[in-house]
DNA sequence: TTGTAGGCGTTATCAT
DNA sequence: ATGATAACGCCTACAA
């Protein structure tokens, strides 16, 4: 009854035993089979919460490219608690995962995390690894950030603000320091007093940090937020302050998450592929399984800005 | 080393044991257990669609409660496709899941559900069983309707039209039939021609319904949609028609989906607590798991209008 | 209170 | 080409 085995025995037999199982209403059990194999046809995501909107796309696209070769997904939350990240690698290693996802961008307490994975065919989503020493699947962060910079450009900005995520994040660092290689191609000093550092990846940072940019004295007619979250901050602090978007600011954000396109104004944003980033890992991480010689790989996904009411022509 | 069995065992040899094991980093391990004992420690939950907003906070409160009993949760998407929904349920059940939640609303094809996970502990979540053989958790949609028929009434609003949702939905179904009831009460005699019945939960969907209602020719000056989808195709097809909103036509939501009180106007709606939601099916399951032959409950939460913008006086 | 043997449903190995 | 058997790691019943 294994297809693998199926060509060492008699076609006829073959067929006959197939179809008595079928009557008999046969299924195999998982769990004996893994008790036997050490196997689980299973393969683990971390995310860090399930609730913010980035990751379901991305965990349907894992799912559905992994059960395409039979495999099951499951998925646990870390909240970017380093410990908790630990604690659910090692639930997951119990339960004999044959792969393992992480779309947990935590940089620090590295070595832990990948102690923990040690052995493990496993790949990174949505973050890369400086190390190479796992697989990647990413966005082109940096093509992100150029487009979105070519566009305010084109509009006649040429003081552009960032509000950087956090720097503990991999696309936080990659973002920000794209926008600094960006703009210096763009013929466009960046000044460091337009570049504000989020703390964390919400509105209340981004309308902070809008804030710290309005206070630094430092003149701009354009953000580029290093996601969506912070850019809706932006425009809480920007109305707070009595400036109107896009008239007197313009501002950019990043991923394209649900909605954006129905807020106001409508977002002018870098679409991200989750869903795709999700399928993408799962295939790599199927065959990483299948080869676990195989050395790790690094992809990035090409990204697009799509251009909302957000953003218009500089004011000056 | 089993804490149900710990107390016929000599206190100090339970203690040297437990040391060992520790210090010898053992983990049991979960397939042989479950090989044994036939039981897996894991509950399914199953969902129409991941990516849908109304489901990640349901799976999260899910998965938290019963991971507090030491439980595991597994997701799987049916897309509202029967066919799907009973592979689900059988690949699930072969895997030895102590319990399912089921979060997907269609109405149609019960009874092969229903067989599909006989014998099986099992909630529905945000439905309701008429039958009432199987527990279940849902929002107190009658009151939702209420509060909205409530708040309309008090800014003057007489004529009220309703875009019903799916009927093949246990929330479409009892929303329109609360909202009948609740224009009586509030002395409304409700119209049957404002009631229109949008076939999905879709932005387009509410755009269509909207624009039957308006080619009705009957009279309103205030729609309450049966979800937050539908409300913003409600906001579409009014802008397209020349109305506002809520000068011309007040509109109210249901759900409260994250990021509906950025869209502009901010959407009243009544919200619902989806987390809640889960982790009382959680518990609910858990209980059934734990005393299999407890008769079904039901249990609905209570919700509350959240009044925004997108709401106003009667024009006439 | 502690020790031991048997079996859960598979797969892999070995003998036929 | 087919059939028999041991072992995966755990739990439980029973013996000591």
């Amino acid at each position: 009854m294994n297809p693998e085995t199926e060509h060492l025995v008699n076609p006829a037999t073959a067929r006959r035993i197939l179809k008595v199982a079928q009557s008999l209403g046969y299924v195999a059990n998982p769990m004996a089979r893994g008790l036997k194999t050490n196997r689980s046809l299973t393969l683990g995501f971390l995310v860090p919460d399930i609730t913010n909107p980035l990751f379901p796309p991305m965990i349907r696209g894992f799912e559905d490219a992994v059960s395409e070769q039979g495999y099951n997904a499951i998925t646990a939350n870390t909240d970017n608690d380093p410990e908790r990240q630990l604690q659910q690698i090692r639930s997951m290693r119990s339960r004999r995962i044959d792969g393992l996802a992480l779309a947990t961008a935590v940089l620090e307490h590295e070595e832990a995390a990948k102690e923990a994975v040690l052995g493990l065919p496993a790949v990174h989503v949505n973050r890369i690894d400086p190390t190479m020493d796992i697989s990647s699947v990413a966005s082109d962060d940096q093509s992100g950030i150029r487009q979105a910079v070519a566009l305010l450009r084109g509009l006649g900005h040429r003081r552009i603000a960032h509000i950087a995520g956090p720097q503990w994040t991999s696309t936080g660092l990659a973002r920000a320091r794209a926008f600094r290689h960006e703009m210096r191609d763009a013929g466009l000093e960046p000044d460091e007093r337009l570049i504000a550092v989020a703390g964390q990846y919400t509105i209340e940072q981004g309308a902070a940090q809008t804030a710290a940019l309005l206070a630094s004295g430092a003149e701009f007619t354009a953000i580029i937020a290093a996601n969506d979250l912070l850019a809706l901050g932006c425009y809480d602090m920007l109305a707070e302050a009595g400036l109107r978007c896009p008239e007197d600011v313009s501002v950019v954000g990043f991923n394209d998450m649900p909605f954006v396109d129905r807020v106001w104004p409508a977002l002018t944003t870098v679409h991200v592929p989750h869903y795709e980033l999700g399928a993408e890992a799962g295939r790599t991480l199927l065959s990483q399984v299948a080869e676990p010689t195989r050395r790790p790989t690094s992809i990035l996904l090409p990204v697009t800005l799509v251009e909302r009411a957000s953003t218009g022509p500089a004011r000056d």
